[in-house]
Order: C-alpha cells, then sequence, then structure tokens
DNA sequence: CGGTTATGTCCATGTACAGTAAACAGGGAA
DNA sequence: TTCCCTGTTTACTGTACATGGACATAACCG
C-alpha cells in the first residue's frame, strides 16, 4: 500500500471540497434512516444519480434546487449545503441583479468581515425597511 | 418519471424589454469601430459565436468571464452587463460561500432597498473593516 | 471587368454538465 | 430456493456554451 493511489478509478476533475458534499449527504440520510432510492424519490431524482452523488464521483454536484430540498429532508440548512457543494442558493442571483451596481459593492465591501459583523448590518437594513427610505 | 427538471424558466415570448445584451453589444462595438471578428478575437471567442450572440439567438449569453472582457473592452461597467446578461459576477459566489449563512441572510435583507440606502451600509461595512478585527 | 479582402451569417459539430435507465451483485427473510 | 431490498456500474440523453468551415454580399484595387 505504499503510494498506490487507492482508488483507480480515472475521477475526472471533481473540483475538490473540504467536507465533502455527497459524504455528508450519506451520513445525514442514513442516520436518518432513508434508503438511497426512498431518498431519492422524495428528492426527486434518480437512485442512480443519488448513489453518484454520494460517492463524489460526479463532476459537479446536483443543482441548488435539489440540495435545498435534501436539505428539508434532512433538517439540515440549506444554505449550508448549497454553500457545501459550492453553488448559490437560487434566490440570490435576482436579488443581486435587481441592483447590479451597488449589490456587487456591497459584497465586496462586506468580504472577510465576520459573522458578527455581518449581523449587525444585517440588522440596519431591517431597520432601513422599516424606516422606509430616508436619503 | 422522476420529477422534471424545468429549472430553465425560459422567457417563452420576451416582449419587448430592457436593452437585450446581444443588441446592446453590437451597438457599443460598432460605436467603437469593432469589426465583429476583430473584437471576437479580442475577446476570445469565436466570430460565429459572437455573431449568434448580437442577434439574441444563442439559449443563454457567454459566461461572465467573457461579458468581463467585452466590458473592459467596451469601456462598460461589467458588473452591469453581466447583470444585463442575467449573470452574476464571478467573484461574488466565493464571497457568498465563504458565509454560509450570514451572505444569504444578509442578501435578503437588502434585498428592496434603494441605492442609497445600500451604499450606506457599504460605508459601514468599509468603516467596520478599518476599526474592526482583523480576523 | 475580374480578383482579393473584409464584412456578417448559416449549418453542422464538439465538449461539459446534470441527470436517467437498465442491469447487476450481495444480504436477509420466509 | 425465491423474493425483495440494499447500493452500484455502464451506457446513454438533453441542454448550455461554444467552435469550424463554408457561404453571400459589398468595397476596394489592378
Amino acid at each position: 500500500m505504499y503510494s498506490k493511489q487507492g482508488t483507480s478509478e480515472r475521477q475526472t476533475v471533481m473540483t475538490a471540497q473540504k467536507p465533502k458534499f455527497g459524504t455528508f449527504i450519506r451520513e445525514r440520510r442514513t442516520a436518518r434512516g432513508y434508503s438511497l432510492r426512498r431518498f431519492a424519490e422524495l428528492v426527486g431524482i434518480s437512485p442512480t444519480y443519488l448513489s453518484h452523488v454520494e460517492q463524489d464521483k460526479v463532476d459537479s454536484p446536483p443543482t441548488a434546487d435539489r440540495i435545498q430540498k435534501m436539505a428539508e429532508l434532512l433538517g439540515e440548512s440549506a444554505d449550508e449545503l448549497i454553500a457545501m457543494a459550492g453553488r448559490v442558493p437560487e434566490d440570490l442571483p435576482k436579488i443581486i441583479q435587481s441592483q447590479p451596481e451597488a449589490m456587487p459593492a456591497l459584497l465586496r465591501a462586506v468580504k472577510g468581515l465576520t459573522p458578527e459583523q455581518l449581523k449587525k448590518l444585517q440588522d440596519q437594513a431591517a431597520k432601513m425597511r422599516k424606516e422606509g427610505d430616508p436619503s
């Protein structure tokens, strides 16, 4: 077992994920007592595909809407699972595009801030909303 | 059998709307005196494809990185062009995924705010950066 | 006039991504 | 044994994003 590359499959690109998405899903699914077929059916995908996904054999994980469904069934945070899969929640693009200059600028400005700081900004935003349009 | 995948949400009719991406690009390109072939070469795409894009004959516009290049060559805002094409700037997904819970929450909180309000938040964020933790 | 060069466009094709179908191997239970 | 349930493999589909080569047209040059 020297340096014999454990698995001999050719594994295309597979953008490396830290806590691999498929592995995590399998762990949570089995913990909930779902069979692969049953879970696939509930999610709305084929058992074949789910099997591939859970083995991290896919080039890229499922789309955000399917991950959303998985999250609901597993009682996990959809946003977190979606991020783990390297995707973006489906409602965000529209929000960003609604202010093509300001939204990207804001996101770049908040890049690197802590969750606490982000929460503060979130609260500020909520306040602005309530008060109506100042400026 | 498994739930069908209508993810596309094609705009079947496309009532005359905001400047269509392709039309806009053609207008700006010709205004700059670039030939189709020349511009395609500079952007790094085939003339064929550019022709299709400019006629709005494509199912979906080019990817964000190519639009970025077009914007640079045309002296336009990349973010705006990318939004016009219904896409998201390439650097944003990583920013969002860096805080899988807080970033989506923030975006949803700022949804619908005016550019002025967004600018205020952006400034607050910049301040936090200067003062707050360097993480 | 004919030949070359430049313009944009059409048809056919290619590759990657997201996903499916059908057949398969193995474990328990009756 | 037969039956069903588990997960897996190989091969395939359809769409998005993109390319190549041939084509029509017009302008320019001898």
